[in-house]
DNA sequence: AGCACGCCGACT
DNA sequence: GTCGGCGTGCTC
């Protein structure tokens, strides 16, 4: 009987077009299936893990098929409608559909190989005809078993290793070898039970007898154990660590009770992830009148649309209704996806959400480990099949969308305006929201978006009808919307009444709130609020020497850095252009700001969070935490503060100037500025007391000011989207923004009109550019980009694939080759 | 993305 | 001469 030879279309996690043919051993044939891992080598010597994409018997034209080395699942582990969803990702976002497996897949599931020599077993210890560099390796290799390129490099202390290990492979000294790193280590952990013998009554009342006459404090380790092991309902297994903790007893008496043979000693696979403990029922809780009506009006919108837009002010209870949502979606057996902006992925929801569903919720973001996220996929895949300890709730940033559901009722996305949904570098460019649109086609299921400010475009889409719109105007708790107030900071100055950057009415209104033993909240956008020298002579200030930027100065290392690329250098004495010792401070940093608030209020309690602040795992949450639980008076920081965070003792929230965000040059600045105030604004307020929020300003009359004075969604919109509409911008069009990238300026400009050219040819007016960005140089690469508007319309998608053949084409010609373009469709 | 290969300038 | 620096082409 003929057997039949299998090919399989295997994916790699690189930025290549298209599958790779392997063929598959006879021996594999029985096991591969659909979107499990297989090993291959691809190229000379590499060794990847790639996915079966396809199995099929179409046998290639070309000889060189190579076979698959392994398969390294039992059972799949990424779904037909993940592949899907991953080709719509590639062709909507221009790129390869390995680029999506890549952010896709955890990186402990995706080994690549790491080329390392060892010693030819061969090699008969003959150094005389080795020369010093030779020598110096086939010595090392003697103590260590194994070498890797770059430690042969440190060793002989040159770059170029290659034709070095290539002779000692010829002398026969050394081997390659190419060694799979499997980088998913499950967790263990050492465990202890009673002994066999001990299962006996009477056996161990005669040990305790025994113990308690010689070893008292063994007997109290073993009564700590079984009262343990009482309390635990699944097993008598108990946790070595905890059994110490709780005894607390040296590691010295629990031998001696393993080594009598009392208690048997053994390690155990174990979770890297927390449990979470239900506490609430949903039934518990109490909804409002508006919430009932929300509620009622999604279900019955979410019958006819596919998507609901839920515009409810800050504070309006949006999150109970999505647990409700959520409740009634796990009930019928689905699962749920819950995204939120990385910056909000707080203990603040989390614990709110979780209160709820406890051990079926999981959570998934970029900090979490490796290790960590493997083993919640492997949880999501187990919670389609009824099998107990699979997810049914994900709470997750945007890459969790990638997670492999199957069995999806229901995707929230909550803060659905927020740009940090938008992924920008590396490719695929994505945007889980509007990716979170299709995917819910994908598995022909409901989205609910929510937000107190929704972006333009989604607005724009629900009162045309595409979705569906629920608004919540009122707070929860009969909470009033806070008191907004703006500080002319121009006529203030002339008057005299500011103090650095505060204005007086802005200290009297700290001064109040701490008087009273409330909290204040200063927000201030990051851009314009950084220290830079500047030399008070010629007015020079220091620059990058890799980027086109002013240093900034950092007080904590007192030093200046380059916020682009890391470059930092010390202070100058001198100014470099003029030798002149007169160089200042100018403009002012969060650390400035911190300084002068604790001058004027000496006894406050001040904290800043920013990026600088909150770099650490957990230090974001220590913040929310310290002033969650008011041992934090002033809490001052960037768009952080802004976002999502619910507290119940701020009276006041100042803006320290709102300007130099509406004045940044962009068509969604005042949409930005807008929903940045708003949701600062929302932080203030208390139960029985009206918040307050300041503004400062020079222009007070400015439309976006008077538009969250009033707390006016609607009239911004509705300015907004005229200027969208007159302008040519989203939700009316569709950008695509193409970056090019070279270190030499001419040569990157020549090639940019080149393809402005080219684009304008086939688009015509709908081609803008080439213009250099605010920074035109990032790490020695001079920048130039071309925006492509396209009109909504049946072709878009047809017409950006056309795009992409143009700029393939253009990069493929000697002339252009070594220029760097990049596309980001819908960029923020 | 890696990696080999090939060409070129700059040093022991 | 050979080391190190790129630019280029290819990977089933």
């Amino acid at each position: 009987m003929e057997r039949k030879t299998w090919f399989v279309e295997i994916l790699l996690p690189l930025p290549v077009p298209g599958t790779f043919t392997y063929r598959v051993p006879h021996e594999l044939a029985g096991e591969i299936k659909l979107g499990m891992r297989a090993v291959v080598q691809f190229g000379k010597k590499k060794i990847y893990t790639g996915l079966i994409r396809e199995i099929h018997e179409r046998v290639p034209e070309y000889r060189s098929v190579k076979y698959i080395l392994s398969v390294l699942d039992h059972e799949p582990i990424v779904t037909p409608s993940q592949y899907h969803f991953w080709n719509w990702l590639a062709s909507y976002y221009l790129c390869h559909e390995g680029e999506v497996m890549n952010t896709a897949l955890p990186s402990s599931l995706k080994l690549a190989s790491e080329s390392r020599i060892i010693l030819n077993p061969n090699f008969n210890q003959n150094y005389s005809n080795l020369n010093e560099k030779e020598y110096l390796v086939a010595e090392a290799l003697e103590t260590q078993e194994s070498l890797t390129l770059s430690e042969v490099s440190k060793l002989v202390e040159q770059v170029k290793v290659v034709p070095l290990i290539k002779t000692l492979i010829d002398k026969e000294v050394v081997q390659v070898k190419e060694e799979l790193v499997d980088e998913y280590k499950p967790r263990k952990e050492t465990f202890v039970k009673l002994a066999g013998d001990y299962y006996d009554e009477d056996a161990l009342s005669q040990m305790f007898d025994e113990l308690n006459k010689r070893a008292y404090k063994q007997l109290e380790v073993l009564m700590m154990y079984l009262n343990l092991s009482r309390k635990n309902e699944e097993s008598d297994e108990i946790s070595r660590s905890k059994l110490l903790q709780e005894s607390n007893a040296s590691a010295s008496v629990l031998k001696s009770l393993v080594d009598k043979g009392i208690l048997e000693q053994f390690e155990k696979t174990v979770s890297r992830l927390k449990e979470y403990k239900t506490t609430h029922p949903v039934d518990s809780i109490e909804f409002s009148e508006e919430q009932l009506f929300g509620l009622q009006s999604i279900r019955e919108q979410l019958n006819e649309k596919q998507v609901v837009l839920l515009h409810g002010v800050t504070s309006s209870g949006k999150t109970e209704i999505y647990i409700k949502l959520i409740d009634e979606a796990i009930r019928k057996g689905q699962q749920v996806l819950y995204l939120l902006p990385e910056i909000a992925l707080t203990a603040q929801i989390i614990n709110r959400v979780k209160k709820f569903f406890g051990p079926l919720t999981g959570v998934y973001h970029s900090r979490y480990s490796r290790d960590e996220k493997v083993e919640i996929w492997k949880r999501v895949i187990a919670g389609q099949t009824t099998k107990g300890n699979g997810y049914k709730l994900v709470l997750g940033a945007r890459s969790a969308l990638m997670l492999p559901f199957n069995n999806l009722g229901l995707i929230i996305v909550d803060e659905e305006h927020d740009n940090s949904y938008k992924q920008f570098d590396p490719a695929p460019r994505y945007h889980a929201r509007d990716a979170a649109i299709y995917l819910a086609q994908l598995h022909n299921t409901k989205v609910v978006l929510g937000s107190a400010t929704p972006a333009i475009e989604s607005y724009y889409n629900a009162r045309t009808g595409r979705y569906g719109l629920v608004e919540l105007h009122k707070r929860y708790g009969n909470i009033q919307m806070p008191e907004i107030e703006v500080v002319d900071i121009k006529s203030a100055t002339r008057r005299k009444e500011m103090k650095s950057h505060f204005s007086n009415r802005m200290l009297e209104l700290i001064g109040a709130s701490l008087e009273n033993k409330e909290q204040v909240i200063l927000f201030q956008n990051r851009r314009g609020f950084s220290l830079r020298l500047e030399c008070q002579t010629c007015h020079y200030m220091p620059q990058c020497q890799n980027c086109d930027v002013t240093l900034i100065y950092h007080k904590k290392h007192n030093r200046l850095r380059c916020h682009y690329c890391g470059f930092s250098t010390s202070i100058p004495e001198k100014c470099p252009e003029c030798g002149s010792a007169d160089i200042k401070m100018k403009g002012f940093g969060t650390e400035k700001i911190e300084e002068e608030l604790a001058m004027y209020f000496p006894d406050a309690i001040i904290s800043r969070m920013d990026l600088d602040t909150t770099r650490r795992k957990n230090a974001y949450q220590r913040i929310i935490s310290d002033f969650e639980n008011r041992r934090i008076d002033i809490l001052t920081g960037t768009q952080m503060v802004t976002k999502g965070l619910d507290f119940d003792n701020v009276s006041l929230v100042g803006v320290m100037n709102a300007d130099n965000m509406l004045s940044f040059p962009d068509f969604r600045s005042f949409e930005r500025s807008f929903q940045l105030m708003a949701q600062v604004s929302g932080r203030a307020g208390r139960k029985n007391k009206r918040g307050r929020v300041l503004i400062q300003t020079y222009n007070p009359h400015h439309s976006v000011i008077r538009n969250v004075i009033d707390n006016d969604y609607e009239s911004m919109y509705k300015s907004q989207i005229l200027e969208r509409k007159n302008y040519k911008y989203p939700p009316f069009y569709r950008l695509s923004r193409i970056t090019l990238k070279h270190k030499d300026a001419h040569k990157l400009n020549e090639a940019s009109k080149e393809l402005a050219y080219r684009l304008k040819q086939a688009f015509g007016k709908r081609v803008l550019g080439p213009e250099f960005p605010l920074v035109s140089r990032i790490r020695n690469l001079y920048l130039e980009n071309i925006i492509v508007k396209f009109e909504r319309s049946r072709e878009h998608q047809q017409m950006k694939e056309k795009m992409a053949e143009i700029i393939r084409k253009f990069n493929n010609e000697p002339d252009y080759k070594p220029i760097r373009v990049a596309i980001d469709v819908d960029p923020q």
